[in-house]
Order: C-alpha cells, then structure tokens, then sequence
RNA sequence: GGCCCCAUCGUCCAGUGGUUAGGACACAGGGUUUUCGACCCUGCAACAGGAGUUCGAUUCUCCUUGGGGCUACCA
C-alpha cells in the first residue's frame, strides 16, 4: 500500500539529472566527479542520468573531443540513460524561447555596438563599480526600433532583469540570495541570432525535463540568472545542487600545470576505474562515516546530496596511488588479464621488454608481486627483471654481496643444485638454499641476497624462493651463469 | 574593485554545546626478516584569528583574515 503510494509518486516526480560538459578536447577528473555525482543521484534514486554535449562554440569542439567524452565516460560506466543531445542541434528551440521573451516583454533588443560597449566599460574608473549595460536601448520608443530595423541594424537580445531579489535553496550551500541590481541585462542572443550559453541551458534543461541540477561550483553565480529565465518562461526552476570544485596542492584550481587532469589520461597511466570511481566519489563526499575504500554499489546505495562537502577539495596524487595499490592487490589475475597484455604489449614495443611475455609468465608475475605495484604497467617497469635478464646489477648491491670470497663458487654449486634437482618449486628451492647453508656454514643471507641480485639485478622485491619458482628452472640457471661471469669478468 | 561560496592534522574524510577531537594518505621512528618502495606497530600533526550567545564553544551568530568562484555578444 504505502509501497504503491510511494511509487506513483516516484512516476510522477522521476529524478532526470544530466552531465553538460562542452568537448574541449580531455574529460577532465573535476567533470568526471560531476558526472558521477549526477549518475549516482539518478541510480540511487531510481531516476535518469542523461548527457548533453554543450558544442556550441563551434571553434572548440570537434568530434574527436565529443568522442573523448563518450569514451571517457563508457571507460567509467558512466553511460547516460538516453541519447545523448547535442546543444547545437536545439539552436532553433533556443531562438523560439528567446522570442517568446521578446513578445512577452521579459527581454529586449539592443542595438548597441560593441565599440560602444566596451567604450562604456573602458569609461569606468579603475574598477571603482562594477561594469553593467546601462539599459541604453531599454527605453528606445517602437518608432526608433521599427526605423532600426528597416535600417537592417543588428541587434542582441537581453534579458530585463526585474526589480527584487533572487533566492534559491541549494543542496550543498543552503540558501543563497542575489539582489537582482547585481545582475546583468545579459544577452540572450547575440547580434548574430546565435543562442548564448545562459540560455541554451534553461531551454535544454527544460526540454530535457531536468529535475535537479548537480554541477560545479563555478556555476553559482549563474543560478540566479538561470532562474530569472525559468520565471520569464513561466517555468519553475530545478533543484540546485553546487559541488565545490576540484584544487591543485596550491588550492587553485586543477588544472594541466599541476599534471594529469584528464581522465584518459589516468587510464593509459594504469589507474583501474574501481579506483577512480572510489576516489572521486570520496573527494567531497561521505557517506557519514570515516571508511577510505568503498564500492560502485555502496556509492549507489549510499549517495545523497546532503554528504556533498561544501569546502573545495584538493586532489591527491599520492593518494590515488596509494588507492590504485590496494585495488591492484586484491585483484585477481583473471581480473585483469586483458589490461595486463596491453601493457606488457606496450612495454615490448617500447623495447623495455625484449619479448613479448605470454600469459603464463605474466600470470606468475602478477602473482608474486600483485601486492608491490601501485600501477599495472609497474610489473613490466620496475619488475622487469620478471620478463629479460638483467642487463647490470645495482652498484650497492654489488659491492655488498658480489665482491666476497666465496660468492662465485656458492653460486656456481647452487646453480648446479637447482640444475639437478627436478622439481623446481619454493619447497625444495628453499630446501636447497638452506641445506647448503648449513652445510657451508653460512648464513642463508649470504646465499640468498647474492642469488638475489644475481637472478634480478637489484636488492629488493618479493620473497627470494617465490620469485625464483615464478621466474622458472631455466631462467635462474641462466642468470646464475651470467653473474658469475660478470663477476669473474669485472 | 563588486557580488557569491568556503574555512577540523600538510592532504582527504569523520565528529560533538561538555570528547584524550577519530580514521586514511603522506611523513618520522621501530619491528618482523632473506631484501624492500611490501607487511606490522608506534609517533608526529588540526578545530585560522577576534568578539558575542552560553555555566561551557571546535560546534551557534557577527567581524577580520585567508582561499576559491563569478563579474563576456565563452561555456
């Protein structure tokens, strides 16, 4: 009963959010997180998330960048409910409404020239008040328009901003109120008949049916002005939901000067969605609770507008890392099998790697060091010894555990036991390391760091046995030899 | 300059009209030990400042300072 209520209710008042990003060539994190916001809002609600490509600055956007979009946010799940919509396929609904404003007195033609404009503002001393239009043509009698019009002069069209104030309820910063002698008579329509932004989003808004309005902070100063629209369409305005933007470590905003911004970015740097999709959706939002690491479905149950932070957050790099870390850790390696090959792909072609690893050596990799990576490309990068022989040995390294009486031939006698025995696995690789110790009467450590160094070049990483099981019978044998002439030699 | 938004460790995120102000990243120290950028433990570290309300403010209000945004015939 109470079920049903709350369902017809739900029919009639579906939440219908959007992402209207413009297609400036890389989908930057900071939108990414408004994207998500406004998808987790619609799946937690049960409503639509829906995308419309803000492309009418015909010098900046081109199909590529829409395709980046498209593609950044396909990588991250993000897809929109329903075809997306172009802003400058609507530009003909656009001019409709702007029209319907200068019938119904809401806006008004100004003739005024730009030189005149930017005139009027040069004329302000420094800064002293604040540039407005001075509402020149506000006045202009129906004569003076009839004969400015059979005259063939061009003319935008501006909003009249009435008398009052405007206040609207924000999701994330409460009430906020702007006398309207703070705002503009902005243009609608410019002397070319093109549609500006300001008005092109109400109109696709509306049209869209957008029920709430989730987007950056730098969009509060537009509120009003918005809104002052939606009253002269005789519509009512949205909720209003502003999210505080994303910072540099130097608290402006992100930006390409304080490295990777782009999304795509991210991605062919080997960060996993899991982790892009947790970051973000914790950078300025909590479910309450002080937890680091959470889930796409718990992102979905848990997401509301009242958790949005309303500070600025500062992005960090370090952190992301660390996140993409513990992702990489627990995944399995059927997780991420396909990412694998297109990285040890690339190292290949790079010549980072000299052969292309197959999939067992990969496998055997991940394994052993799923756990030390903070990026995927990392086991083909600073594990690389995995996949090629080692080509020099560290300098320390070398002096610490190379350069002792005795290495060589311990060397040479072990590569022999790993030879000779037949099953090549950590129990009796251990067996043989620590039975020689004792016999030689040695530390295991001064058989296990030169092994160490001689079968991987340098003196960290995973266990010493596993690694030597993972890298393979033939491949130890081998980098034994080589060590021990590269001693013998230098 | 004007208008608007914001203010808890270096960073992210909790928290309460009375708390030893908590967790995570980072950093420092220690430990496990076969090494380590891996693991474990410990530590460091914050309520921007000033008034007011109150028995009592980090929490509520105001001011200052600081940071951010907007201020286009860009979006």
């Amino acid at each position: 009963m109470i079920k049903r209520d709350k369902n017809i209710s739900n029919s009639n008042t579906e939440v219908r959010v959007r992402f209207a990003p413009s297609p400036t060539g890389d989908l930057h994190v900071g939108g990414v997180r408004t994207a998500l916001f406004n998808y987790l809002y619609a799946r937690h609600t049960g409503g639509k998330f829906l995308l419309r490509i803000e492309d009418t600055d015909k010098k900046r956007s081109t199909s590529q960048a829409v395709q980046v979009i498209l593609d950044g946010l396909s990588w991250l799940e993000l897809e929109p409910d329903e075809e997306p919509i172009y802003q400058s396929t609507r530009i003909d609904r656009h001019i409709e409404a702007a029209n319907k404003l200068l019938d119904s007195g809401c806006a008004y033609r100004c003739f005024c020239s730009p030189e005149r404009l930017s005139a009027l503002r040069d004329e302000k001393p420094d800064g002293e008040k604040l540039y407005m239009y001075d509402r020149h043509c506000l006045n202009l009698s129906n004569d003076e328009i009839e004969k400015k019009l059979s005259d063939g002069e061009k003319y935008a069209l501006r909003l009249k901003i009435p008398e009052g104030e405007i206040s609207f309820n924000d999701g994330v910063h409460g009430n906020i109120t702007v006398s309207n002698r703070e705002i503009d008579d902005f243009i609608l329509l410019r002397r070319d008949g093109t549609p500006t932004y300001m008005l092109a989003v109400v109109v696709d808004d509306i049209d869209m049916g957008i029920t709430n309005i989730i987007r950056g902070d730098d969009h509060i100063s537009n509120t009003p002005k918005q809104i002052l629209i939606y009253r002269a369409l005789g519509q009512t305005p949205p909720e209003f939901a502003h999210v505080p933007l994303i910072m540099g470590p130097d608290k402006k905003r992100l930006s390409k000067r304080h490295g990777a911004t782009s999304i795509t970015e991210y991605h062919n740097a080997g960060y996993l969605l899991k982790t892009m999709i947790n970051y973000l959706g914790l950078l300025g939002w909590s479910p309450g609770d002080d937890r680091n690491i959470i889930n796409h479905e718990e992102l979905i149950e848990l997401f509301d507008i009242p958790g949005i932070q309303s500070k600025s957050a500062v992005f960090d790099e370090t952190k992301v890392r660390w996140l993409n870390g513990q992702y990489l850790g627990n995944s399995e390696y059927r997780d991420v099998t396909e990412e694998l090959n297109t990285f040890a792909r690339q190292a290949t072609e790079s010549g980072m790697l000299i052969t292309m690893p197959d999939s067992k050596q990969i496998e055997a990799a991940w394994m052993l060091l799923k756990n030390r990576v903070h990026f995927l490309k990392d086991l083909f990068d600073d594990y690389r010894y995995m996949f090629r022989d080692p080509d020099s040995y560290n300098n320390k390294g070398v002096k610490k555990h190379f350069r002792k009486p005795g290495v060589t031939e311990h060397l040479e006698m072990l590569k022999n036991d790993f030879a000779n025995v037949e099953s090549f696995e950590l129990d009796s690789i251990e067996g043989i390391i620590r039975n020689r110790s004792e016999e030689w009467e040695v530390s295991a450590g001064k058989l296990i760091h030169p092994l160490r160094l001689a079968c991987s070049g340098v003196t960290g990483g995973a266990g010493l046995f596993e690694m030597l099981e993972a890298l393979g019978k033939d491949a130890v044998i081998r980098r034994i030899q080589k060590a021990v002439n590269w001693i013998s030699n230098g």
